[in-house]
RNA sequence: ACUCGGGUGGUGGAACUGGUAGACACGCAGGACUUAAAAUCCUGUUCGCAGUAAUGCGAGUGACGGUUCAAUUCCGUUCCCGAGUACCA
């Protein structure tokens, strides 16, 4: 009998459809289990074979934990707001909703031919109002919330009125804040909220017309389309999640996520511990306007100082100039007349250098101001200066500069020819900076003689003591920018009045997008939605114009699964107890600092608030890795007359013309011919560069390297899944994915071993129905042999399941099944485990074969077979022996052996205390004359 | 530059807490069945040398060195590739 796999899955998928066996519910005695895949942005695009990689992967576990008895939730659903579809609506006039709802049915179908197990009942979509309302009202959560200081957590901001009320602050008095105006309380408590909107720069992008987080920002050029970004003051919404920081830090301990992970959050982060300190200033010329008593001062009358952060207080005594960053408030005070001139020209320099400039050429710029500093331990002056390599918006803006511990700074010193200053003798070798801690102070003052690590808290308690500074934590990262001047994201439940941010009533929620005709920027760098005159103007105020980012719908949604209907609340209390954390967390390293922090960041609030009882979403995380697309290079060797041209060294065949191809058209000997040239034309068109053959030869390209790289249309590197179902069935594709290497791997895409995954399924269905006639099965017990095959591969495949080392999963299985056959075994009990065990992978013939077995129900629903261990028992353990010629032994007559090799043999530790044990070896075997394997 | 991964046959990749390196698959070569093809099955396949042969000998997990009876695995130095960050004081 034929193995017809399409017919056979197309059956099956129908029926489980029909039957709802993936339904799952929030109420049952099974332990629960949560498996999540990072749900996919539709785009127009539709799957390629990268998608289902980690989906596969996910989904294998979740039936592999559901027949091992736990009530399995995995879901599936859409992050449905974005920018390409916006972009796509500009471009053709469609509506986002309509090409999304479009993408979506697309993603739905190609997905549902791969098998998956997710209980579309209760999919989401971002960009639904049922959902949106919900996302609008956890931004309200944000909004009407502060963080607390003392407490670490968020509480309402009714709590922080209250107390300003009562209690005051130690800005202002409870007096003060009650005669306060409502705008300048309202000021106050911006300051607060979690969710909070300020003037601020902001990424902007001309090209796109919105505003971009940082992270969609790289190398000074927006992610999407490489357009330039530049600096941009305008209202913005922010999330407050440096409140976080040390919390999401703190976090990652409690989590199993990969180092690697791990290690980018921290890094993002960027939590650093140092002190800020202040110099006293000692300027020529006041700059400061008038005092009240009209009298411009010359010479330093009111204290001015300078506020800088430092990692290393303990360097204070090799401080040699400072550097303040040129959009520092000070700069214009403490310039001297002499360098006035020099300062403005500066500072008009670096405005005009674009970040993009200065990735481009590092060089070493700054400016003198004439000012000077003083060391409040030796009273040295020391020089300030401004550069564009202080950062303005990092620490204080403004550094002291510590030549020979401080490469950078030490650079800037050469350059301006500053003298420098050694405090670690030897350390330092007057030719580059060297940042050791370990180093023994010099030249220090009371820090002389101290190792440097041990001065840096001493230096802080004497900094700290004299009240010119602190300890101080700083971070890298920044508040999250919150809002997108863009139409297809949700809109703010925010009206403004009188500068006054007013929320919306919470049941006013949704607060629906609007429909425009028009995509384009509305005045002002607003969206879209500022050219809806009716829809901006509301008795209340005007409303918020912008709308929030991708990553909002998405910081919450693992949630909404659980709870997916609820009319009431975004997630009820006892559903989300119930599934608690996501145990499993599949996707790919490119969220690892946007989306996973915000999503942790969300659910820290949401606990804090009470509203759920866990503060990590993710309890697991496992990163797959990107499935890329091979490219080929070929060069025609007529081109350059008809000489074979060698390659010695790939850097030579720059020189030479070079061409790229998908793999599927090059033959097995890595050559491409003509025809296969000629039906990628047909199918792909015009590429980069057309090649012309020689009339009548039948040239060959010379193939020169192959590369791996992103799959993209414009690259032609990219296979359709459906295809491949089409051709091979959804078992071996979804097999075939997880042997192509293991989940976490980045790996190329190659269709070549298909074939052998599919071979595999179709030696399985002979078993059943080609090896004997009748029913291909028998009721007969299992020999010893069998029983020994069999769970050698339950337990090896329970293992790797449960590690997700699926690849080797599947080799166990292509062995256990080409022993199966030799072995000609058609036993009932045996093949039905088998069965259960592969189910997860190749759900659908496991499903078909079962039911040919003549089992009932389903085989979601079978029971994990257990490992029957006395199958496995080796007869008798062996140790390993060596032979080196270094140590003469006494076991020659035990052994068996001739005395010159008994002279060699060295016994492993274990066997030589068995020896004195008095157990003597029973039995020796030989391995290649190297090694003996000793029998106790 | 810094941080984190990773270097194993022609290819994708195996190898448990150190214990016969190369499982499984692709590819390739040869064979069986067939009028033929497809499909299927069998055999071989790390490299080098020797042999008609079963086989034997030597080398071998990026390179060099170390610990060990024993190293792909542990330690040190170094080279290469990938990812992330990028003037963060």
């Amino acid at each position: 009998m034929e193995y017809k796999f399409n017919e056979i899955e197309k059956k099956w998928q129908d029926k489980w459809n029909a039957d709802k066996v993936y339904k799952v519910s929030n109420e049952s005695d099974k332990p629960k289990f949560y498996v999540l895949d990072m749900f996919p942005y539709p785009s127009g695009a539709g799957l390629h074979v990268g998608h289902p990689l980690g989906y596969i992967a996910s989904d294998i576990y979740a039936r592999y934990k559901r027949l091992k008895g736990f009530n399995v939730l995995h879901p599936m659903g859409f992050d449905s707001f974005g920018l390409p579809a916006e972009q796509y609506a500009l471009e053709t006039g469609q509506h986002p909703a309509e090409t999304t709802k479009k993408n979506i049915a697309t993603f739905k179908s190609q997905l549902d031919k791969i098998g998956f197990c997710y209980d579309w009942d209760r999919e989401i979509q971002t960009s639904n109002p049922d959902y949106y309302k919900w996302t609008q009202k956890i931004f309200l959560e944000l909004f009407n919330s502060y963080f607390c200081n003392t407490q670490k957590k968020a509480r309402p901001i009714a709590d922080l009125v209250k107390k300003y009320e009562t209690k005051g602050s130690d800005k202002f008095t409870a007096e003060q804040w009650n005669a306060y105006s409502k705008k300048e309380q309202e000021d106050i408590l911006m300051n607060r909220r979690l969710a909070f909107s300020k003037y601020g720069e902001v990424n902007w992008c001309e090209a796109l017309g919105t505003v971009l987080a940082n992270d969609e920002v790289v190398n000074g050029v927006s992610e999407r389309g490489g357009h330039p970004v530049v600096k941009k003051k305008m209202r913005q919404w922010y999330l407050r999640i440096t409140s976080y920081a040390d919390r999401l830090l703190e976090g990652l301990e409690t989590v199993d996520f990969s180092e690697s992970m791990k290690e980018m959050q921290r890094n993002w982060i960027g939590r650093s511990e140092g002190a800020e300190m202040d110099f006293a200033i000692k300027v020529t010329t006041d700059n400061r306007p008038p005092t009240t008593e009209g009298q411009p001062s010359s010479v330093v009358h009111r204290p001015l100082s300078l506020r800088v952060y430092t990692t290393r207080p303990d360097t204070i005594f090799g401080v040699d100039f400072m550097v303040v960053a040129p959009e520092h408030e000070l700069v214009n005070e403490i310039k001297s007349p002499e360098q006035a001139t020099a300062v403005d020209e500066y500072v008009a320099y670096v405005k005009s250098r674009s970040d993009v400039d200065r990735m481009a050429e590092k060089k070493i710029t700054g400016c003198f101001t004439g000012a000077f500093a003083v060391n409040p331990f030796d009273g040295k002056e020391i020089p300030i200066y401004i550069s564009e390599y202080v950062l303005a918006g990092y620490g204080t803006g403004a550094i002291m500069a510590v030549p020979c511990g401080d490469e950078r700074d030490f650079k800037f010193a050469q350059h301006f020819d500053i003298p420098i200053t050694n405090i670690i003798g030897d350390f330092y070798n007057g030719e580059e900076a060297n940042p050791t801690k370990e180093a023994t102070l010099q030249n220090s003052g009371f820090l002389n003689g101290l190792l440097m690590k041990d001065a840096i808290s001493v230096a802080v308690s004497k900094i700290e003591e004299m009240g010119i500074g602190i300890k101080k934590v700083n971070y890298k990262m920044r508040d999250a920018g919150f809002s997108r001047q863009r139409y297809w994201g949700e809109p703010f439940p925010i009206v403004w009045k009188d500068e006054m941010a007013i929320p919306l009533n919470e049941n006013d929620l949704p607060l629906e997008l609007p429909h425009v005709d028009k995509y384009g920027p509305g005045k002002e760098g607003e969206g879209p939605l500022g050219n809806l005159e009716d829809w901006v103007n509301t008795p209340e105020g005007r409303r918020e114009t912008s709308t929030m980012p991708g990553y909002a719908g998405s910081s919450w949604y693992f949630l909404r699964y659980m709870d997916p209907k609820n009319a009431e609340t975004f997630c009820d209390k006892k559903a989300s107890d119930y599934w608690n954390q996501v145990d499993v967390y599949i996707g790919g390293t490119e969220h690892a600092v946007g989306h996973l922090l915000y999503s942790r960041m969300w659910t820290k609030v949401l606990y804090d608030l009470g509203y759920i009882s866990f503060d990590e979403p993710f309890k697991k995380l496992v990163n797959q890795g990107m499935i890329t697309g091979k490219s080929y290079f070929f060069m025609l060797d007529h081109i350059y007359g008809n000489k074979i041209v060698t390659y010695t060294k790939p850097t030579e065949l720059s020189a030479f013309i070079r061409f790229k191809y998908g793999h599927q058209f090059v033959d097995n000997n890595g050559k491409l011919t003509r025809k296969n040239y000629e039906s990628f034309q047909s199918i792909y068109g015009g590429v980069e560069e057309q090649i012309s053959w020689e009339n009548d030869t039948e040239g060959e390209f010379i193939f020169v390297k192959e590369e791996s790289e992103k799959m993209s249309k414009s690259k032609f590197n990219v296979d359709n899944p459906d295809d491949l179902v089409l051709k091979y069935g959804a078992d071996t594709f979804r097999m075939y994915e997880m042997f192509l290497g293991p989940v976490e791997q980045s790996k190329p895409w190659d269709t070549k071993g298909i074939e052998g995954v599919h071979r595999f399924l179709r030696k399985l269905w002979r078993l059943f129905f080609d090896d004997i006639k009748g029913k291909g099965w028998t009721d007969a017990k299992g020999t010893d042999a069998e029983l020994k095959v069999l769970h050698k591969t339950i337990k090896k495949i329970d293992g790797d399941t449960a590690n997700f080392s699926y690849n080797t999963a599947v080799s166990a299985f292509m062995v256990c099944v080409n022993e199966l056959g030799e072995l000609k075994c058609h036993k009932k009990e045996i093949l039905e485990k088998v069965l259960i065990i592969l189910a997860p992978y190749a759900p659908h013939i496991a499903e078909e074969l079962w039911h040919a077995l003549e089992n009932k129900g389903t085989i979601l629903d079978a029971a994990y077979p257990a490992v029957e261990e006395k199958y496995l028992i080796e007869s008798s353990k062996e140790y390993p022996v060596s032979i080196n010629g270094k140590m003469r032994t006494t076991i020659n007559m035990a052994l068996d052996l001739s005395p010159e090799e008994a002279e060699k043999i060295v016994l492993a530790n274990e066997v030589v205390q068995k020896w004195l044990e008095g157990k003597a070896p029973k039995k020796v075997i030989y391995v290649k004359n190297k090694m003996v394997n000793v029998v106790i």
